[in-house]
DNA sequence: ATAATATGCTAACGCCGTTAGGCTTTTAGG
DNA sequence: CCTAAAAGCCTAACGGCGTTAGCATATTAT
């Protein structure tokens, strides 16, 4: 019957190259299951289910953003730290927005492997501020709003919320990240 | 045959309705019609198809989403609108999650009256900053900074993204919006 | 060589949005 | 008031979807 050996790997890789190049909304297990020459049932040996494929596509773009993340920070401090990594962040979003909406989409509560990914986003943030006097919950804070700030902006950007007046949106964020960064010095203060 | 002689209008508010109770998710036309009593087929004699549905539910959310804006911002001046009119977005969009996600996504290009419709979510931002003596220019990016964070700090917290620490979001908020306000004043000096 | 497992198949189920065509009640015009 | 048009709703059907059950064959392990 020429079976050619599929393998899970190979099922969840072309599911993400599927995401990535026909967007989140025209995923289909039937169209997936023609690029590997393969009928829709017979996935069914290789994943449980959708929601599973979502779950691992989904870790492992958010891999791939913690590793854009770490680069990013690679070697520098403070306020520098800062803005690389929101453009790292900001640059993910933009360049591959199915694959960061996949991230959303994921179900953070119940799943073991998400909730463990979801630190890995964290990670890079908290180090990126390490370089700023701070206390332990004021960083909680302080992730979550940066993390506010970089998220706001791509969503809200990809769903053409932005497109009312005609400045540049980097401009924008560059002001956000700014701002944030002015946000840090004074907790610093407090502190 | 013992028809009920419905309107667009019902139809439009029964999808509303449906969409609040049981997730923009779980929404389907069939379930619709079901709920008036109706053929699913029978729904296009009053909607086009159901991205038109999702068109005028949006129109609806971003209407009662500018009402509570206004409601917040009404005699309020500068800090205590801005953190009056932060405080309603967010209460929106906790409350009535799933019709806050209809606005996002509502396709912001093409149609008009979305177009216009995004408008009136701007509108009470800026009517909010009028206190602060900012240029053109920077208004706009203020604006969409604040969007930015508004929107980030619900769609993150709906999605399950702030479970990572133990510390309170409501917190995180306020002090996310007191960077904001720190941001305008500053922004003041500069003008 | 044989047993077990892995990989694939067909057929079917119950959902979904949507269209075509027909029937009956309501409304509008002369 | 009678008739023509329109509005409201129907059944039947199409092609799509995710998923399950049951079966065949190829690969692997004993």
């Amino acid at each position: 019957m020429a079976r050619q050996g599929l393998t899970r790997t190979d099922v969840i890789g072309a599911a993400i190259e599927m995401i990535e190049s026909e967007g989140l909304h025209n995923f289909s297990l039937r169209e997936l299951a023609n690029r590997l020459h393969i009928k829709a049932a017979s996935l069914y040996s290789h994943i449980r289910n959708m929601d599973e494929l979502y779950t691992e596509a989904g870790c492992y773009a958010i891999s791939e953003l913690k590793k854009m993340q770490l680069d990013a920070i690679a070697g520098k401090q403070r306020s520098e730290a800062i803005e690389s990594l929101a453009d790292a962040y900001y640059r993910f979003g933009k360049e591959r927005p199915e694959i960061y909406k996949v991230i959303l989409s994921l179900p953070m509560v119940k799943n073991d492997a998400i909730h463990r990914a979801g630190f890995d986003i964290v990670e890079p943030i908290m180090t990126a501020m390490a370089g700023y006097h701070l206390a332990g919950e004021q960083m909680m804070h302080l992730q979550r709003i940066f993390r506010s700030i970089m998220h706001g902006f791509i969503s809200q950007e990809e769903a053409g919320c932005f497109r009312q007046f005609p400045v540049d949106v980097g401009e924008s964020y560059r002001m956000a990240v700014r701002g944030f960064i002015l946000l840090l010095e004074e907790s610093e203060k407090e502190a």
